[in-house]
RNA sequence: CGGGGUGUAGCGCAGUCCGGUUAGCGCACCUGCUUUGGGAGCAGGGGGUCGCAGGUUCGAAUCCUGCCACCCCGACCA
């Protein structure tokens, strides 16, 4: 377990950039705010993409991808969308470079500027919307269910690695229906998809929970979320779902003639996942040697190093593991480079996370074993040869698992219960975590608490038991607790 | 947008206060030899418009002025 834990936010945050670093997963750009996504975190990214993907076809979508570039009049069209998204945007005002005159290099050319400037995505609602109007006219046309992986640009203030860049990648679902019920339960759907794969690919426990008013996306009448809890105890918003009423109909007049010949306003969600879960995945297992990978994620799954170096008869036993490995489905790699020393990789594999490490020396040949040593414990031992990839096998099982327990512990020890706002505050300051207050239900407080602690309300879960209780803050009542943290 | 910090070799840094040999160190890189069960050792070598632009000076990485960029902390947000 990370020593950062019990650190300060800033020590974290430089141990969090160093695993970032050291792993190999991404680096600063010379643009501010935006991120080299290295080969080694671009796999990751792959690997969950392709899982997501896959789950999402078996829930009926399909993927189409819309323009990077939205006209400005499009923003106007939902009134709370604009209050929301129409700010941070990087925005497209010419089309043309020229050199400069005074031989000062490339300059824009003044004459090209263009009539109505062009804003990079932050999200694609409105886009999107303004091509379901054409899409959409009977009710044999839904539901529409699309989803495009795309990136898009948020000109925010203050950035992080993969956790908020200024460009990231994701994927968003828009969806269309013809009924209220069948677009709420679409939401639900999706927010269960996406804790699904936090759950049992991520080994990412997730709180499954609805926003506040306040907290709701921009247009939107209801979010729903997942939230997980990073080893420093702040809360991370790991993918919402959201359900948006009739409001993206109505301002792109998107209609459908249903079974009687009626004209009705469709229904909608949108939801998406980021390379934010990148870094949710860093923060929830990483340790002080570097990024620890659960196997169902891990570009590679297992490595195997001759020690010191390849020989005949090291490779060839390295040769038949890494044929049942591999028949099995796991990737394996048998790393035969003479270049650098067994120590050397070791460490660096260690760095990248590889889940499952297999060890092959002269030693261990006479005595009929190889060593494995599993990086989430650091723990090794020496196993028959006979049955190593059975074993193998097995051990990733355990670890994909022993890592979701470790994380699920990790949360239910952090997860306090507090009921007046002495205790509430002490919590927050000192142990972290979730916190499940009672709240009174007005955006107000949630802002005065906010500002007086910096916790948030995370979300109101989904299964939350009712309870009588008093507001944490103005001592009103209330019917159940809500899940408070500070967050990412 | 406020506060702080940094910019010197691919990476990480020292040198700047107090100007003065040919700008230095670690890692990485190249060559050779020896090593090889947890980031090898020794020897030799290559690589720099010291963020940019002005200024002061016999002389500037170092002092002065202006600018730029990025990072971290906050506010905002996925």
């Amino acid at each position: 377990m990370a020593k950062a834990i019990t650190s300060r936010s800033e020590d974290y945050s430089q141990w969090y950039i160093d695993i970032v670093k050291k792993a190999g997963l991404a680096d600063h750009s010379a643009v501010r705010g935006c991120m080299v996504i290295k080969p080694h975190g671009f796999a990751i990214w792959e690997n969950m993409r392709d899982q997501l993907d896959r789950m999402f076809k078996e829930t009926g979508h399909v993927n189409a991808y819309f323009p990077l570039f939205i006209p400005k009049s499009f923003l106007s069209k939902e009134a709370e969308h604009v209050d929301g998204f129409a700010k941070e945007c990087a925005v497209v005002t010419h089309h043309r470079l020229m050199n400069d005159p005074n031989g000062n290099g490339v300059v824009v050319d003044p004459e090209a500027r263009l009539k109505e400037e062009l804003i990079v995505r932050p999200t694609s609602e409105t886009i999107i919307w303004s091509t379901y109007k054409d899409w959409i006219s009977s009710y044999r046309d839904l539901p529409l269910l699309v989803n495009q992986w795309a990136n898009v640009v948020r000109w925010e203030m203050r950035t992080r690695m993969f956790l908020r860049t200024a460009e990231f990648l994701w994927q968003e679902g828009h969806t269309a229906h013809a009924t209220r019920l069948e677009a709420e339960e679409e939401a639900l759907r999706m927010q269960e998809v996406y804790a699904t794969f936090a759950e049992e690919y991520m080994a990412m426990p997730v709180i499954r929970g609805a926003k506040t008013a306040n907290e709701r996306f921009a247009g939107a009448e209801n979010t729903l979320t997942i939230e997980a809890l990073m080893q420093d105890g702040k809360a991370l918003q790991a993918g919402t779902s959201h359900f948006l009423g009739q409001n993206f109909a109505k301002a792109f007049d998107v209609k459908f003639s249903n079974e009687k010949n009626q004209e009705e306003y469709v229904w909608a969600t949108s939801w998406g996942v980021s390379t934010r879960l990148v870094g949710g995945l860093i923060m929830t297992h990483s340790d002080d040697d570097g990024l620890v990978l659960p196997p169902k994620l891990a570009p590679l799954q297992v490595v195997i190093v001759p020690i010191p170096k390849p020989n005949p008869e090291v490779s060839e036993a390295a040769e038949k593991i890494m044929n049942e490995l591999k028949a099995a489905g796991i990737s394996v790699k048998y790393d035969r480079d003479e270049r650098k020393r067994p120590g050397f990789k070791f460490a660096e594999y260690e760095m990248q996370g590889t889940p499952v490490r297999i060890g092959i020396g002269k030693r261990d040949l006479e005595k009929g074993v190889v060593e494995v040593a599993r990086r989430d414990t650091k723990v090794k031992e020496s196993v028959p040869m006979e049955g190593a990839a059975r074993f193998v096998q097995d051990l990733l099982v355990d670890i994909q698992n022993g890592l979701f327990q470790k994380a699920l512990s990790y949360r239910d020890e952090h997860t306090t219960s507090a009921d007046d706002f002495d205790t509430f505050k002490e919590v927050l300051e000192n142990k972290g975590g979730f916190v499940e207050a009672h709240w009174d239900g007005t955006t107000e407080t949630e802002l005065k608490i906010k500002e007086l602690t910096k916790a948030t309300i995370r979300c109101i879960p989904n299964d939350n038991p009712s309870e009588g209780g008093t507001c944490i803050l103005t001592g009103k009542p209330s019917k159940e607790r809500v899940l408070f943290a500070k967050a990412y």
